[in-house]
DNA sequence: CATCTGACCTAGT
DNA sequence: AACTAGGCCAGAT
């Protein structure tokens, strides 16, 4: 535990601001591993045991799908997540994804 | 113990 | 432009 990986991940994830969403790819490149998007995908899945919680929500794929949401518990699905801060969800995917994505590697 | 799959992405053909 | 292959790390069967 305490990998740098990990600990990137949930800092960066933690810095994306609400209403905003980023992708595993520019998560995984902002951290030095173009290929390790999966990794993030796996980090982000021990981040609900991991305290605070980590806005994991915020994470959707290149596509803006909400690949992950069928991880998410049931009490609080990703889409309703989203829709709480103000991004719209049709279909499992972001709306208007281009508009509400957040490059770590711009933005930061 | 070996093999495959999995919140994916990039590159090459 | 579409498809195939390769890469990353760990968990599950």
């Amino acid at each position: 535990m305490a990998d740098g990986f990990e600990r990137d991940v949930y800092a960066l994830v933690r810095q994306v601001p609400a209403g905003r969403v980023t992708t595993y790819g520019a998560v995984a490149k902002a951290l030095g591993k173009p290929m390790g998007a999966r990794q993030v995908g796996w980090v982000l899945n021990n981040s609900f045991k991991c305290v605070p919680s980590v806005p994991a929500h915020r994470v959707v794929n290149r596509q803006g799908l909400l690949t992950g949401a069928v991880h998410f518990p049931a009490d609080r699905p990703m889409d309703e997540q989203l829709k709480a801060e103000g991004v719209n969800i049709a279909a499992g995917a972001v709306v208007e994804f281009e508009r509400v994505f957040w490059d770590p590697n711009q933005e930061l």
